[in-house]
DNA sequence: CTGAAAGCGCTTACAG
DNA sequence: CTGAAAGCGCTTACAG
């Protein structure tokens, strides 16, 4: 049923009820009581495209994964999140995956030209992120799942990952640890940077070298965790202390202090970064696992609140918010070996 | 820069760019590369809400999940392969995520009323299903990510999970096991009581009994699986084997083997099933974890494909797949202990 | 092979 | 507070 049809069985205009559901002032109360049970009642609802193309809003944000690696359980838990708080207003979701940079400006232009969408989402930037001069160019609105360096300011939602890191390390040397690793993430990425800015600010301000043996990079991985915990273990000096980007990095990185014959918490200290993941737990890791945490789910919301919020025009130097980390101390961290 | 506005840049009517742009047949082949090579260069896109306006299509599947646990590591694999296959036919996915089943009931009636969508995955099915009566009264077309029972044929893939169980286990009793036990999804599920039927049926053959001590259910998570193999450690007659129905469950598992004092493989056999994650490889765990295992991702390919061919008007009875199981023994199964 | 025009189902400025 | 009508930007039956 169309609105000319179910306008004719209510007795109404086209425009009344057009005014009446969506929730406009100027309709008197009781006609729209009248329209919105009648919608109900007969099933009518509005046909999307027509109001797309008659308002010209896309009522959808979009949101781009690169590779498959990248839609991996961050992306899901992200996604819960924000689904859940773009549903409210009911406005879509449009997912894309590519396989390469080059796929991705692709998508965005494609997304922007045929108004698919709204705005979009940008994850994971780099310090200096084309995807953000692309956008811009493009006049496309979008908010930054993380953060990024530009002239004009966006918005955007990060995790301080500094402070976590630096919380992190300091409770480490607190405890007497003086040789300590970092499995870190992608080496391009903002996070990564940051994270890294933290832990050697941290060691210096403590007074210890950094060993270039003992930090490394890569996705995060169960693999990644468990090969680059094993080359810092076969270092000449191994570390009495490691720092995992992730909770999937942890768990290799676990396995690795435990096939060398090392005791978790006694012999190697571990702390991971934690985005909170319902079904894996660090109170359940034996030992439980010392976290820096922040819900990614809970950013996913967030984010889609703060989208909302830029489509209605809020300014985005406004819409910037930086969280802090979560420290849990359990049992995966304890004093230094003697 | 609308259609208008494009044809009369390029000199030739609204009709003919329309068609050139779509692929019609009935354009004359050098004025077909004219046009594309104009709206590449000139940066048209066809508007895509006055497309699907104008065709009654929607462009876009749509896929919704049930509360939080539901989004996890299964639904980024799967997604991801969904969305590189329907990328390439232009087709969006629209993502919901509901709280309860008469959420997500409403989440299906509001796609079907407002058009949004031309068709839906519907996943996780019990054996009766009441989302597949209602899709088929909205006249939604779907495809299902596993199977059901219903009357008429409808179009789905699945994996052997019968087979899979089935091959598990006997690869257990093979080896002697006499006292296996299971982890399986939630009980409502048609593949959780494939796989329970499997478990049952293959203990049966080999003459074995079924203690209810040593089977349990739950979510895909850690925890469960931990907690479900510390009880069953617990119990009078401990098993010596045990099948995960997760690599996320396979993990709390071996933990609870290990904090038991005992040797995965050795003392306890164990076996996961495996959707094959990027992040979390059987290969990487200590000992390597022997696995029935199916691509995920590749399924989530396999639907997009199928559900294209759907819209084409292809008969769902001829959307039907069932893909077997792979079965690939690693270290962490041996003999049962004398 | 190409074009003029109706129609898809809404919203909204304008008029009352 | 309500309505008649133009317009959003496409597609496609019909005519040539």
């Amino acid at each position: 049923m169309n609105l000319k049809e179910f306008a004719a069985r209510i007795g109404l205009s086209q425009t009344t009820v057009s005014r009446a559901m969506s929730g406009y002032p100027e309709v008197k109360p009781e006609t729209r009581a009248r329209v919105l049970e009648a919608a109900e009642r007969l099933g009518y609802r509005p046909n999307i495209s027509a109001q797309r193309l008659a308002t010209g809003r896309a009522g959808a944000i979009g949101i781009v994964f690169q590779g498959g690696g990248r839609f991996g359980p961050h992306s899901s838990e992200f996604m819960g999140g924000l689904s859940t708080r773009l549903q409210k207003d009911g406005i879509d979701i449009l997912v894309s995956t590519v396989e390469t940079e080059e796929d991705e400006a692709a998508a965005f232009r494609r997304l922007a030209a045929s108004k698919r969408v709204d705005a979009v989402i940008l994850h994971t930037p780099a310090c200096t992120d084309a995807r953000i001069t692309l956008l811009r160019a493009l006049r496309l609105p979008f908010i930054v799942h993380g953060r990024s360096e530009a002239k004009k300011p966006f918005a955007y939602l990060d995790i301080d990952n500094f402070g976590a890191i630096e919380t992190a390390t300091r409770h480490l040397t607190d405890l007497g640890h003086r040789r300590i690793a970092l499995i870190n993430g992608d080496t391009i990425s903002t996070y990564a940077r940051d994270r890294d800015a933290a832990f050697r600010a941290t060691l210096a301000a403590c007074g210890l070298p950094l060993d270039p043996a003992l930090t490394g990079h890569g996705e995060f991985t169960d693999e990644t965790g468990f090969r680059l915990m094993q080359a810092f273990l076969a270092s000449p000096e191994p570390p009495t202390a490691v720092i995992a980007g992730s909770m999937m990095s942890a768990l290799g990185a676990m396995r690795a202090i435990r096939i060398a014959g090392l005791a978790v918490g006694h012999d190697v200290s571990l702390i991971a970064h934690d985005d909170v993941f319902p079904y894996l737990s660090p109170d359940n890791l034996v030992p439980a696992l010392t976290t820096t945490q922040s819900p990614i789910r809970a950013a996913g919301e967030r984010i889609g609140d703060m989208v909302l919020r830029m489509l209605q025009g809020e300014a985005v130097d406004t819409l910037q918010e930086v969280w802090p980390v979560e420290f849990v101390v359990r049992g995966s961290t304890g004093p230094a070996p003697a």
